[in-house]
DNA sequence: ATTATTTATCGTAATATTGCGATAATGGGA
DNA sequence: TCCCATTATCGCAATATTACGATAAATAAT
């Protein structure tokens, strides 16, 4: 117990999920405006921005690399990240496909 | 710690990240999906249909219910539970606006 | 070579989530 | 009234997440 039952699901939710997750925090959202706000990326100005400890960003910098929806590209001795732009529109028409899968026919409850 | 620092992120940072995590899961985008596709409610059809025990799906219920995106309505012995309609989209706009803030400009890394 | 800057990783503590069996609570029908 | 069906809640065990200090690794500058 304490694991998602993942053999319960389809591949697609499962995904769906997983790249949703990665979204559903508070400091990943805010990452996630900041690297958009300053479209060139950022770095560690993300640590100043937010009021966490450098470990949390990076832990969550990962977290947003692992689903593919940020890249980072090594520059000198710091680390450029920005949104993936691929994995980020493909996100963005899954979850349009599930909110418009719902009509809405008041024969409901 | 193990808690997140809510102090640190906005009012809207927050509700969107609490909606999303709502949805951030396989077994409750199953559920969704279950709801839509029967359009009028179900109930403890969804324990049959997913491969989950009564007392999870209730669990999830809740969670779906304690963010607005699900309604449930008393009907006899059962309860009846469908989409809650603003919350879906209104959901829908927040996310669509997170997505469409991000201009793609090739001047990044 | 040494030092400073930047980021990743490790280890750890606190808390949250997931899933389920058992049990309560509610209302329908015999 | 007594059962049956349905759903919620409690309690628990296993695991995951969040946050951070300490430290390592890598590169730039002196």
């Amino acid at each position: 117990m304490g694991t998602t039952k993942v053999e319960a699901y389809t591949e697609a939710q499962n995904l769906l999920a997983a790249q949703l997750k990665a979204i559903a925090h508070p400091a990943r959202i805010a990452i996630l405006q900041e690297l958009i706000k300053a479209n060139a990326c950022i770095c560690g100005d993300l640590v100043s921005e937010l009021g966490l400890a450098q470990a949390t960003i990076s832990q969550h910098l990962k977290e947003l690399k692992s689903v593919g929806l940020i890249q980072g590209t090594i520059e000198g001795t710091s680390i450029c990240y920005c949104i993936e732009p691929k994995a980020w529109h493909s996100l963005q028409k899954k979850v349009n496909e599930l909110f418009n899968s719902y009509k809405e026919l008041n024969t409901c409850c």
